[in-house]
Parts: C-alpha cells; sequence; structure tokens
DNA sequence: ATCCTTTTCAGTAATCATTCCTATAAGGTC
DNA sequence: GACCTTATAGGAATGATTACTGAAAAGGAT
C-alpha cells in the first residue's frame, strides 16, 4: 500500500487513484469530505464536516456527509477518533484503573495492575499540564474466542 | 474518607450515612440506582440501570435516573465509564497513535512518542486476546493555562 | 450517442440518548 | 402540622445519527 502524499492535494491525488484501483467513484462529494478531515488537526466530528463542506457544496445533505465518512472509515482512508461509546456508562469503581473491553460481546473487565501512571508521561510540559489517563485494551475474551472456534471447526 | 464496604448492603448503608453527612437526601430512589450500579461489574448504562431499577421501583422515571447517576457521579460515589464523547468524531491520522485531549476548551493533540505498546500487556492471555490499545491524556493545554493565569492576576 | 445497470446523492422521517421544564411530592425543621 | 427546601415524575424538546425512498449521475456495452 502507497503511503499518502503529505500535502494536501497530494492526498486528495492519492485517495482518487485508490478509489479507482478499488472500483469506487472518485465523486466530488467524497474528495471534498476527505479534504476537510485531512486539512485540519481538530480531529472534527461530522456535524463540523459537513457545515464545512458544504461552504463549497451548498446542496450536500448531512446523510451525504455521515455515509462519506462511515465509508472513509471502512476502507481505512480515514480514522474514528478514540472509542465512541453510543451512550454513557457508569463504574462502581471510583479507584483509578484501566479497561479490558471485549469488541465481540461488549464486556468491560477492570484492570487494575498499575505498570503505567502519569510519571510515564513527563515531556509534555509544553503542550500543558496532563491530570488524567484513560487506557482502553481492546480485544476478544476468552469467551469469544472459544465460540469462534467452535465455530469454525 | 471512610471506605465503602465490599458487600452490597453494607455499601448502601455507607451511602445512606454519607449522603445525610453531607446534607443529601438518602431516598429510596437514590439508594436502589446506587444498588443497580454497585451489584454488577458489568459497567452499566443509564437504560440498563433505569430498566434494573424499575423492577423494583415501577415508578420511577428515566429522568431520575439521568439525575441522580449524574449527582452520585458528581459526589464520587461512582464513576462515568471511560471518555464519553457526544460526537463520532474523525482522525487524519490511520497509523498507531495517542491523544492529548484539553478538558478546557476540548482541542486534542495526536502524541506519536510511544514508550507504551502492546508488548507491556502481556499476562491477559486468561482474559484473551488484546488487538488495540486507546490511550488519552487529559489534561490542561498551555493556552488555557496561560489564560486561567491571567484571569487569576 | 443510447440504453441499461449500479452507485451515489438529497431530503425527509424516524430513532435513540439525553436534557429541559414544570408541577407535584416527600423529607426535615420549627 | 405548617413551612421550606430538595427530589421526583412526566412530558416536551434537543442533538446526533440512521433508515428509507426516489432522483440523479456515472460507467460500460452496444
Amino acid at each position: 500500500m502507497n503511503e499518502p502524499c503529505e500535502s494536501p492535494n497530494g492526498r486528495l491525488d492519492w485517495l482518487k487513484s485508490r478509489l479507482q484501483q478499488a472500483g469506487h467513484k472518485a465523486t466530488h462529494q467524497r474528495l471534498e469530505v476527505f479534504r476537510e478531515v485531512i486539512q485540519t488537526d481538530a480531529h472534527p466530528d461530522a456535524e463540523t464536516v459537513f457545515l464545512g463542506v458544504r461552504e463549497r457544496i451548498p446542496t450536500i445533505s448531512r446523510n451525504t456527509v455521515y455515509q462519506t465518512l462511515q465509508f472513509l472509515v471502512d476502507q481505512g482512508y480515514i480514522a474514528p477518533f478514540g472509542i465512541h461509546q453510543a451512550s454513557h456508562r457508569y463504574d462502581r469503581n471510583t479507584m483509578p484503573h484501566h479497561h479490558l473491553v471485549c469488541v465481540c460481546c461488549g464486556k468491560v473487565s477492570d484492570c487494575t495492575q498499575s505498570g503505567l501512571n502519569l510519571s510515564h508521561f513527563a515531556g509534555f510540559e509544553n503542550w500543558g499540564r496532563i491530570d488524567a489517563l484513560h487506557l482502553e485494551l481492546r480485544g476478544i475474551c476468552s469467551d469469544c474466542l472459544s465460540k469462534q472456534e467452535i465455530a469454525s471447526s
């Protein structure tokens, strides 16, 4: 896989050729949604992308932006930021700890093993002050793994 | 601060006395919402808590559950799980990296310094297979820090 | 260029989680 | 028990996202 060129126009040309290679259409809308995401370091949300693209394509619909962003994520051209959860969740454990999340069944396990704390993240004084650290390890739990083995055997 | 007792009923009694100490009412609804969160390791969301509590208090409203959960978080009796974002966000950088998030202005910066990768998390073989690692460092960026200094001087 | 097929787009309606608003109800104090 | 404050219930409103549907556009074959 070729790496994308760093300049915005270079990356757009890169996306164009990769879309065509993959048999997808390099539409104006797709390219402009992609441009909107790559031209900033701000990790924008869908509404921000929509407002930005609408400056250039006034008739674009919100739905197209949502679909296109999802398409670009599915194809690996952009990444979803962090881990989005549909709803707020609550934890009975108020002590600092990490989480193991099964992407298959959604189960969350606490992980109290520290080995990692704020002291590992010196060197960001110029960024500002770091107060907290949230770590999620994502994978497939042993229950789901064994179910997959049974299913494939 | 006294630590909560481990048994559910012990923790409920503990909450009751702490609420009264703090001048808050130890209502049936509050205690049952708290019970619903602490009786499971599943890190439930608001709807799950609502459905569970409704088994015991059929007239409870969804709104009360939402408010009570927020109250319990504000008072430190339970913790919010992970990091909830109102909306999906997108990242032009598809390589593995971490994020620095300013809780004040919401700005997100990439952090490519690794020093941390999956190899640090051996020892979870019995949990299952870990595929990915998401780390967020949260704090206040230098811009917001200097604004605060100006405001307080 | 014409026709056909498939993909993509726009616009509206629906859904889901959450918050806002307001009147009622409950708890604690005198 | 009257009074004051806090908490609750219920419904309406909001915001983000998805589902649905029909129109438009793009590509390929003739």
